[in-house]
DNA sequence: GAAAAAAATTAACAAATGATAAAAAATGAA
DNA sequence: TTCATTTTTTATCATTTGTTAATTTTTTTC
């Protein structure tokens, strides 16, 4: 996905301001393994998935996965981006990929300047707490076997692209609950 | 908390913009027990907590808290605030509350037309998403009695002013598990 | 302050999920 | 292909949380 449709699709911008923002855009690629952005630290940059998965994790004893990012979506160290702040996620590219790489910086003088990029902004930050508001309810109401269900139904090409200790994690049980869970639907 | 104060605390603002804002802002007052909002409506004001406190809660065979608002936090319909769409939750006042209101119309005419409080929407959306984010997170990693100890620690006026079901319903378990989970930490 | 109602606790058993270990299947490298 | 490695499944037992019902405690109302 270009990144013309990427920067439209968080939400509608005028031609001028869309342009201000790609100007401030790379692109990069870079290959399968690779750790794109490290917990405990600062995030300068902000990534557009071009093509690609990606997945963020959070590390204790074991890795949990809290998000996974295909085409056209965002990733962002969210306390480096709201709060200058060291993050707790770290990226893994889980596909050779595809990336539009943006400065925080940059982005920030442009949301002082324009306030088509300042709503575009508010817009992306609201969409994805609603997403993530989401998750937290769906978490709150439904067991395990629910929750992947409701995975396949809204994602299930992840099914087919993420290996399923990957997914065990994101649904928030071990791989021994969700290979028990799958045998018990077949 | 008076609105001057809550304003600022969400996101520092120029005195003039703060001002537009504070301009379309009521006072209302409104007793325990009330429903201020309610699921599967669009909602057309958001409101900010002078005093009192509320919770918001998604209705299913039960009811599940998501969340608790207090002074200076904002009471927010998500899905009508960002998509125009009926919301989830159904707010109840769970003391007797002192609000502003402001007419969600309104907002969206002064983040059109005002680049700092388009950038003050911005950061007020980022804010809320991390602390999402990080219950979200939490939720993964940490059994009941964790979250508990966790929520003790981080909101310990809570367990003073909330009835312990809406705290189990918030932590995600039931009203007996918690029991059982606060014999056990005596 | 007594009675009624609501909230919180306790107990006993059921169901869901975790932990560990071993086996089977799939994937990748030489 | 073949061997080694990684991923997934299966099995067993332990732990956590849920369910239901009864009891105690607290709050509210008259």
């Amino acid at each position: 996905m270009d990144i013309s449709k990427i920067l439209d699709h968080i939400h509608q911008l005028p031609e001028q301001s869309k342009l201000a923002l790609q100007n401030n855009v790379t692109e990069i690629a870079s290959s399968k393994g690779h750790i794109l952005l490290k917990a405990n630290k600062v995030e300068p940059n902000i990534y557009f998935i071009k093509k690609g998965l990606v997945r963020a994790y959070v590390e204790r004893d074991n890795e949990v996965t809290f998000w996974f990012g295909k085409e056209g979506e965002t990733i962002i160290s969210m306390k480096s981006y709201v709060e200058d702040q060291p993050g707790y996620e770290t990226i893994e590219l889980l596909e050779d990929c595809e990336l539009y790489e943006l400065k925080t910086e940059n982005l920030r003088k442009l949301f002082n300047e324009d306030v088509h990029i300042a709503n575009w902004g508010r817009k992306f930050a609201e969409k994805e707490l609603i997403k993530t508001e989401e998750r937290l309810i769906s978490k709150q109401f439904k067991n395990a076997s629910e929750r992947y269900l409701e995975l396949m139904k809204d994602h299930p090409e992840l099914l087919q692209r993420v290996q399923l200790g990957h997914i065990a994690s994101y649904l928030g049980i071990t791989q021994v609950s969700l290979s028990r869970i799958r045998a018990e639907l077949k």
